[in-house]
DNA sequence: CATTGATGCGGAATTTAATTCGGCCATTAT
DNA sequence: ATAATGGCCGAATTAAATTCCGCATCAATG
């Protein structure tokens, strides 16, 4: 686990097209990737070490980014979801962005393509914390306007699927400014 | 693994309370799930069995709902991200539902609370597979309309995050309808 | 205030899985 | 035709998961 760890650090991408066999492996493990490469042999028609080769080529071409634990949000009291749209004109790329990435309520964001704003998607504890963050993301440096924001309930949900290959800007993965 | 994984499947949640170091527990396997329980214990200043035990307890508990691959959209040819906003009224609670549940493009489905739509967040390989999504999504029974969606580029991301403790409606976690 | 019970921990032992290794095909390039 | 490559399998090795057991702490109880 040491140059395997570097090359999937640097995001090393061979380029290399999924096969059948690839996207059954990368469907089981969105599934579960607890389990054990001889399991997962076994559901895909492969030996142990060889579905262990095939995940690690996956993992070391970047087509599984990482493994996490998927958390209840009701377990670690934030069970308010909320997506909010800023407006950043003015916006002075990443070092705002981090900025915001920052605030643990924060999930995720997403730049709209062709627009001057981001949509957040954030997780509260209540509606006092949510309005707290608003005011916090109003006063970041770049964002005029926190235009608008819509309360939701989850109702169902799963983790990013899969389906086939590879040709887009490169995506950078984050430390969890959790801890 | 046996009653062990019965217990996680029914939910039972004991309803304990997660103290500082289970909330270091999630961090970490939020940010990577694979380490072993000799490093995790380190990490969070316990004897492997110990980190162990925790995580059996966090699992069972359902606070770690599963243990996901996150995969990169791009790899899997399906770089385009989007949410679209449906007219529910008229909707049949669960089997509607599980149809839109169905479609691959879906990664999310969020019912909005005191109102009669829901937000869907999906991803496609191009505009032409968005729009027969939504052509699809249109004839649904149950969805009256497919009011907006936003195109997005998506530029930072990262799995669910945690944070404290719970009371709310039971989320139902859902078979992966991908392969 | 002592006792009992329950809970969580650590260290050692055991079981299981991850990982490595070598050899065997099949496909492709020379 | 032949060499080289890539991907697979089975066996062997290494590492980790899991179990077991005794100890300490804390809380409820007599």
């Amino acid at each position: 686990m040491d140059a395997e760890t570097d090359d999937i650090r640097q995001n090393k991408q061979p380029a290399r097209d999924l096969d059948p066999i690839d996207r059954k492996i990368l469907g089981v493990l969105v599934e579960d990737a607890t389990i054990s490469y001889a399991e997962l042999g076994e559901r895909v028609g492969l030996s142990p070490p060889a579905a262990h080769e095939r995940v690690k080529r996956l993992k070391r071409s970047g087509a599984i980014r990482a493994t996490s634990a998927i958390i209840d949000p009701r377990a670690v009291k934030k069970p308010l979801l909320a997506f909010v749209h800023i407006d950043t004109r003015g916006w002075g790329k990443t070092p705002e962005l981090m900025a915001v990435s920052k605030y643990p309520e924060v999930e995720e964001i997403h730049t709209v393509a062709g627009d001057t704003c981001m949509l957040l998607k954030v997780r509260t504890e209540d509606t006092r914390a949510l309005e707290g963050l608003l005011a916090r993301l109003y006063d970041t440096p770049g964002v005029t306007s926190t235009r608008s924001y819509v309360v939701l309930s989850t109702y169902l949900e799963r983790p990013v699927q899969p389906e086939i290959t590879p040709e887009w800007p490169a995506p950078k993965h984050m430390a969890n400014p959790m801890y």
